[in-house]
DNA sequence: TCTGGGGTCCTAGGACCC
DNA sequence: TCTGGGGTCCTAGGACCC
């Protein structure tokens, strides 16, 4: 029945998305946090990035300020934490783990969401979600929301409303095309990926509401008004794959590490610090996925919420290409010297490393001593063998004191990555 | 007092060349 | 003083995502 409406070889996608997912991992090592609001804290404590289905019914907003709603948060008893990545990236890593069993074919696509392709399997998909679900929750503690369908745009819509609509108990399956339909005329446009603020704008004014509307809409126009990417979200929105899978993350083109300051910072010394830490933490990432950098840019600025806004940035073609950390830290703190401004009360800094070569790609440190280059790719990896768990060895040009350090004042302890806070039995 | 971080892709416009 | 057009490459900025 269902299957004389599919094409001959769909693909067929299912989207797992974990409920909440930072403010879940929070709770399942404590379970006194159950039933009650939780809200997880951007870094430097600034801004709520995840909160129970609690916390979202007090009226606290994605994004929201913390001190905005810090009188709310006593007077409700909300618990609120610091951001605990080490925590969450374990948890992620459990959740990804459990979902392999259910395909060969797994696609990470965040730390709390992943694609599965269910292609040629003689199964009831909805039990089969359900299933996911069920493991899920019972092996990690996590609950999560399985959407299937034919595309992936698709399966993120039955995700929404796995969500969102309590009775479909954490899955729905839009196979059905008149299911399907039904469900996409109740869709608002600016709930559909790829669509945001600025083209749900304009595709209102042009009366275009709902995900029904938009899947029926002319090609041309589409591709003239919005862009080719809005075209392909129409395609998959007729159940035309058009996004590929990627089992295998491509490599990064960019890799950055910024971060806000705990503290006023205004001397060149503390920027450079903090700079010189970043640097650090971008090229180990970097070398990760084995490449050197072929360019830097930093960037520095005030609070864009006071007076006297500052921002400035400065970039450079690092040649010869290196990995090497204490070399990129020289070009850092250059770059600094030429966007340093006295006097300006600095809020946040950040390095970004791009135009990647691999380290073996021959004209990696081509006119180099190639001796020299040998032993610091040996210092480099035995660095990144030290810190891999957590920070052991750092340089000396990042300072000892850091009091420009992001502020962290609400953090769990790290139950499963450190085994000096791990839970105790009594 | 207090407002996150890390990515990708597209597009428009300028520089430059023939 | 008037006077072409087309192609490529690069960059900055916008939009979007989680």
């Amino acid at each position: 029945m269902l299957s004389s409406r599919l094409p001959r070889n769909p693909n067929i996608y299912a989207l797992i998305d974990c409920n909440n997912f930072y403010a879940s991992c929070e709770r399942v090592f404590d379970p006194s946090l159950r039933g009650r609001p939780v809200v997880v804290l951007s870094n430097n404590d600034g801004c709520a990035i995840a909160r129970s289905e609690e916390a979202k019914d007090l009226g606290i907003k994605m994004g929201q300020p913390f001190f905005e709603w810090e009188r709310l948060a006593a007077l409700h008893d909300i618990r609120v934490f610091s951001s605990n990545f080490a925590l969450y990236g374990d948890m992620s890593h459990r959740v990804m783990t459990i979902l392999r069993d259910f395909s060969p074919d797994l696609e990470i696509y965040s730390i709390d969401e992943a694609f599965l392709l269910l292609n040629g399997m003689n199964i009831d998909h909805e039990k089969y979600g359900r299933e996911i679900r069920q493991r899920v929750l019972q092996w990690t503690g996590l609950p999560v929301s399985v959407g299937i369908a034919l595309t992936k745009t698709l399966a993120k819509v039955a995700n929404h409303i796995a969500k969102r609509q309590k009775f479909r108990g954490g899955v729905s399956c839009l196979l059905d095309a008149a299911v399907c339909d039904a469900v996409l005329a109740e869709t608002p446009v600016q709930d559909l990926w790829g669509i945001g603020r600025q083209k749900m704008k304009l595709l209102n004014s042009y009366g275009i509401i709902n995900a029904l509307q938009l899947k029926d809409a002319d090609d041309v126009w589409v591709k003239k008004h919005l862009s080719v990417m809005t075209l392909r979200t129409v395609y998959e929105l007729r159940g035309i794959s058009c996004v590929g899978f990627e089992q295998i993350p491509p490599d990064k083109k960019t890799i950055a590490a910024t971060r806000s300051f705990g503290t006023e910072v205004s001397s060149f010394e503390e920027l450079n610090e903090s700079l010189a830490a970043y640097t650090a933490r971008a090229a180990e990432k970097m070398r990760e996925q084995d490449c050197g950098a072929g360019s830097m840019l930093i960037f520095v600025e005030t609070s864009p919420f006071k007076e006297n806004y500052y921002a400035n940035s400065a970039s450079i073609a690092i040649n010869p290409v290196s990995g090497y950390t204490p070399v990129l830290m020289k070009y850092a703190a250059a770059l600094l010297r030429q966007i340093y401004r006295d006097g300006k009360i600095y809020k946040r800094a950040g390095v970004i490393l791009g135009d990647f070569q691999k380290a073996d790609s021959g004209s990696y440190e081509l006119f180099a001593d190639t001796r020299r280059e040998a032993q610091r790719e040996k210092l480099m990896a035995a660095l990144d063998g030290l810190n891999r768990q957590e920070r052991q060895v750092v340089f000396g040009q990042e300072g000892l004191a850091k009091p420009w350090f992001m502020r962290q004042s609400r953090k769990s302890p790290s139950f499963s990555t450190r085994i000096s806070e791990c839970l105790k039995a009594r």
